[in-house]
DNA sequence: CGTAAAATTGAGCTGTCTCAATCAATGTGG
DNA sequence: CCACATTGATTGAGACAGCTCAATTTTACG
């Protein structure tokens, strides 16, 4: 079972964090807590790094320590009673799990690590001190918790109303759209560690026929994915799948 | 197109307003909006009443007022350009269409009248003072923010991962536990004025598919519709029904 | 090089959808 | 107060998207 995480005392250890990139990560820089405030106490923070395929937070754990993803890719699931699981959302670096977490006092629900990745945990009561006592940060935190609901609310409407490919496509463009924002694709390509699991988990749809959904996607030009990256050829024509 | 709504200017005219009975009222009578605070100025607010079937507030409407729905029941949908209709949550008496509402300065998604429905809506900048100057009503915001996740997270498992009979089961439930909450049910009897299209919209399923899953439902003897209320006669059952 | 995990492919099945018709309930105008 | 219109519920028959089970190939990795 083992979630297995290494926690490496209060040591960072970010390698090549993209943590600056982020939207978030602006907050957390306006709000003092990178070089922007340098003189200022620090927020006291912990590392926690995970390989692939592991639980990072289980649920009910304690959220006296809030996380940020730093490196690596990582997923909030929720797990039902009859074997099925199913993908809440994707954690890309410089992201919280979710902001639920800046408001509640212990893990909802399990985060997994899709690749090797590792956090910074910040004191919750210190983080919530920064962030709720500057108007700016407020409002920048307003701001990310509209576009997490907006995903949320996006991704609902995915799983309801489309076919397998529409769902696919839609998930491709909309990390797609998330990496492009922190820089990360280009000429319309990026990383994509994702298992056809984790796709048939995050689409609800079977592993099987997300196979041959990403197979006839393929066939027909529309995407190319090989080493864990993914390539998108017609973006036009992925996005009209994307309607269905 | 008719989002025939009727402002009636400042006077909220609540009729048998069931806010005092609701988590949120809590939070607003707390902060002092209502007699708890009788000699304080009260937060400007009108009202917003609409008939069955209308759209209270479209897309893109500016959010400087935030509605809290007084009376009847509402639902937050989204639309495809396929025609499809994904509904994201429903609304009941007490409650804000979203707590993104509090961050956000328009609606990102229309809202629709279930039943004949009233709203106050409360002058935006004074209600988030109100609400975040009082550290303890900023923790029961936080709470009702988190709830408020937990139950769209529980929704998209649902939609997921479940069988048809399983969504429609669950979203009984969900109704029920939370028409609890207010002691709006009684003897597992409570209010119901869901059309079949709504549950079809708020489960990915199809009208007709519905249709089916409520009658074998009815035909088992686990619940009973009529008068737009149900009544559910075997809370095992279905609940055991729900897991599927 | 060997082993385990992931991807791929095939064949058959079924849950849900589509299309279409009928019936019941609820207004609505004359 | 009735004839009619409209909306919602119900039922049937057939189609198909996506699922299940199972075998095989490819890839990743110690």
């Amino acid at each position: 079972m083992s979630s297995v995480v290494r926690s490496t005392g209060t040591k960072p250890g970010c390698g090549n964090c993209v943590l600056r990139s982020s939207g978030i990560c602006q907050v957390l820089i306006d709000s003092g807590l990178e070089a922007a405030r340098p003189t200022a106490a620090p927020i006291r923070q912990s590392a926690v790094t995970a390989n692939s395929g592991r639980t990072i937070f289980r649920r009910h754990d304690p959220l006296d320590r809030i996380p940020v993803l730093c490196d690596g890719w990582a997923a909030v699931v929720a797990s039902l009673s009859n074997g099925r699981r199913q993908i809440l959302s994707f954690v890309l670096p410089g992201e919280f799990t979710s902001y639920a977490a800046l408001f509640d006092d212990r893990h909802r629900q399990p985060v997994i690590s899709i690749t090797a990745s590792s956090c910074r945990c910040f004191q919750a009561a210190e983080l919530k001190h920064v962030l709720f006592s500057d108007a700016g940060a407020i409002g920048r935190i307003g701001a990310a918790i509209v576009a997490e609901k907006q995903r949320a609310d996006r991704l609902m409407v995915d799983v309801g109303c489309r076919s397998a490919t529409g769902r696919i496509a839609c998930l491709i463009l909309d990390l797609r759209d998330r990496l492009m924002e922190r820089n990360l694709v280009q000429d319309e390509s990026f990383e994509f560690p994702l298992r056809q699991t984790d796709i048939a988990d995050a689409t609800g749809l079977t592993p099987v026929h997300v196979n041959r959904v990403l197979g006839e996607l393929r066939r027909e030009g529309l995407i190319q994915i090989a080493d864990r990256s993914i390539r998108i050829l017609s973006l036009d024509s992925l996005q009209s799948m994307a309607e269905q």
